[in-house]
DNA sequence: ATCCAGGAGGGCC
DNA sequence: GGCCCTCATGGA
């Protein structure tokens, strides 16, 4: 009854494990090595990688077409972003060597505002295991892999009706505040994925900081993983030091490291971000 | 135990 | 503008 597995052979700059778990995603559960289940527009997937061969299982070519291909950015040249990141700066080849299979996800809009307001000032694990309790109580049931169950990311709609007391329940603290506000901003059409699309990143980053709990970091995230701005760069403590250890071989400000990245990564700026976040924390650079 | 985590708001100067 | 404190919670 199921509608058979559907693999893709011969996928390049592309790794199931490193595209999850280097922080861009929080919705996801490693089944076994470079095999997840990962929630994403109201679906669950079991996937799972062999080399160059990924079997997405369960799904049909429709299906992957449609959804799962778009999800993880399979359609992009990836080989042509690395090398025009490294004809302007060299020092980008180990990072981009080590986590060479991370592609950037295009995530949902709402679910990405709402997970990055968790993320401040948390761990990720932590961040996950919020995103996990949210979806339990107020997602979707999506169905199961071995023991373990999945749930949906809930959309505005459901949770315009969710209270504050309701999301201190689910452990995101201070935030709780911040989160309704996200909700009611993007409900009464405050904020417009639509509008946010078309604009540029500079509008669209103050319109972001309208919700409180949102600033300039989160922005970029949300702009990086939930709009496809890849021009975006998020500075977060750990880029920060990286950058700094890196390049500037002193204390910078973030300001200074956000011009800096403009004018050395442009329109690549989030590929760049995304594979120094990664490496950086993985190696402990500046640390 | 004290410190810190993919930050941001608010008060102060 | 920059600096400092605080926010709720859990893991090291």
């Amino acid at each position: 009854m199921g509608k058979g597995d559907f693999v893709v052979k011969g996928v390049a700059d592309f790794d199931v494990g490193q595209t999850l778990e280097c922080g861009q995603c929080f919705h996801f559960k490693k089944i076994d090595e470079n095999e997840y289940g990962v929630v994403a527009f109201g679906k669950l997937l079991h996937i799972r990688q062999d080399d160059n061969s990924v079997i997405f299982y369960d799904t049909s070519e429709a299906e992957y077409e449609e959804v799962w291909k778009k999800y993880f950015d399979l359609d992009r040249n990836y080989a042509q972003i690395k090398a025009s990141l490294l004809e302007k700066d060299s020092k980008l080849k180990q990072a981009m060597d080590t986590m060479w299979g991370v592609r950037i996800l295009k995530q949902d809009f709402f679910e990405i505002l709402i997970s990055f307001i968790i993320s401040q000032n948390k761990q990720i694990p932590h961040i996950k295991q919020i995103v996990a309790t949210i979806s339990r109580k107020y997602g979707d049931y999506l169905g199961k892999i071995g023991e373990e169950e999945f749930f949906g990311f809930p959309s505005c709609e459901k949770m315009l009706d969710i209270t504050l007391e309701d999301l201190k329940e689910c452990k995101t603290g201070f935030r709780a505040p911040y989160i309704m506000d996200a909700v009611s901003k993007v409900g009464d059409k405050t904020i417009d994925e639509k509008i946010l699309r078309e604009v540029d990143i500079h509008v669209c980053l103050e319109k972001l900081q309208l919700i409180k709990g949102v600033g300039e970091k989160i922005s970029n995230c949300v702009m990086l993983f939930g709009l496809e701005k890849r021009e975006a760069f998020p500075i977060d403590v750990w880029i920060k030091r990286i950058m700094e250890f890196m390049y500037f071989d002193r204390e910078a400000s973030k300001d200074e490291i956000a011009t800096f990245a403009k004018e050395q990564f442009g329109e690549y700026g989030g590929y760049a971000q995304q594979y120094l976040f990664y490496y950086g924390r993985e190696k402990k650079l500046g640390k």
